[in-house]
DNA sequence: CGGGTATACACACAGTGAATACACCGTGTG
DNA sequence: CACACGGTGTATTCACTGTGTGTATACCCG
């Protein structure tokens, strides 16, 4: 997901600390996932590592001090570039459904309750989705539609493929 | 995508070595991205410091010796326990997609033209699949099909982001 | 002293690339 | 014909990077 592209993101408007940094962060893109700390401030020691942002200095106030990072004229390359480029859909081609019901088959074991136990999780999360979707402000729909849309595609597949697993089984015992 | 398990699963039907289990992984798993001999033996060697496998003697023969790997009861109920249990489906509401939009909103860019650039490249790729499709045998039309359709979900919810994109720049701004 | 703020550090897993080593096989040369 | 040579396929190791987790630490304020 590029955690660190996007801190780096959240970083251009203006210098921040880590901390700060972390709570921009999970508010606008922690759906339901927050960002460890730690992961804040190992990702800020690469990026400086890498001359993306900059050290600008130590904020004392109340509480802690505070460091204040900036991202240099690298970061926001680097940032308009990510931003430019579109997304490679490969992974969609690795993927796990279809390594379980494989070694399903190859083990011997029910390909079929591989498929229906994702696909009753997979309704439950739909179940739920919908109705955060309903409470939710636009971000949050577009979110949950987002998901939604996958759940959809992955329960369309898992039809599709119940419906062909003796040929597979042929197929991939070969 | 675990490939520890992967691995782990293709050791039940009996011992193996390395070299021998990334050619076994390939074969079924490896659509367009082979696995690399380095990660093979670093997932092995995890796996054995965990208990899940065990080394099983040296084999001599033509060309370099083999270390043979058989997997252990705490291997086989490991397996077990991850083909029973349904994939969590929760990453989909962390997408990269959803980051660049807001993030461009949120730095003065584009986001028409984050949508459209993906958009061009979702579609190229769709091309693409549907040709291999085509070509390939049963299991390469399951995973093909997989991508598709989540191409097609992703699509889906471009334009309909696209669509509302006004009104998504007023919610993350606040 | 407890709780919110702020950072650091040691550690785990995942993945990459280069290096090493052995055996087999064909080929050109003396 | 013997044999050195190099290329190819087999098999493993290692050092290193990137990503993420959990814990410890320190400060300030009420």
């Amino acid at each position: 997901m590029s955690v660190s592209r996007t801190l780096l993101a959240l970083l251009e408007p203006g210098p921040r600390h880590g901390y700060d940094l972390k709570r921009a962060y999970d508010e606008q893109f922690a759906h339901g996932k927050q960002l460890a700390y730690g992961q804040v401030y190992s990702t800020l020691s690469r990026l400086l590592r890498n001359g993306l942002v900059e050290e600008a200095g130590v904020e004392h106030g109340a509480g802690p001090d505070r460091k204040r990072y900036t991202i240099t004229d690298a970061g926001v390359t680097d940032v308009e570039t990510w931003l430019r480029t579109a997304e490679n859909p490969e992974p969609y081609l690795q993927n796990t459904l279809y390594t379980k019901v494989v070694l399903a088959l190859l083990s011997g074991r029910s390909a079929h309750d591989v498929l229906d136990t994702q696909r009753s999780a997979h309704l439950a999360v739909m179940r739920d989705l919908t109705r955060r979707k309903a409470d939710g402000d636009l971000a949050d729909q577009l979110i949950c539609d987002h998901a939604l849309f996958h759940l959809e595609a992955d329960l369309r597949w898992l039809e599709l493929t119940a419906a062909r697993l003796d040929a597979l089984a042929e197929v991939v015992r070969s």
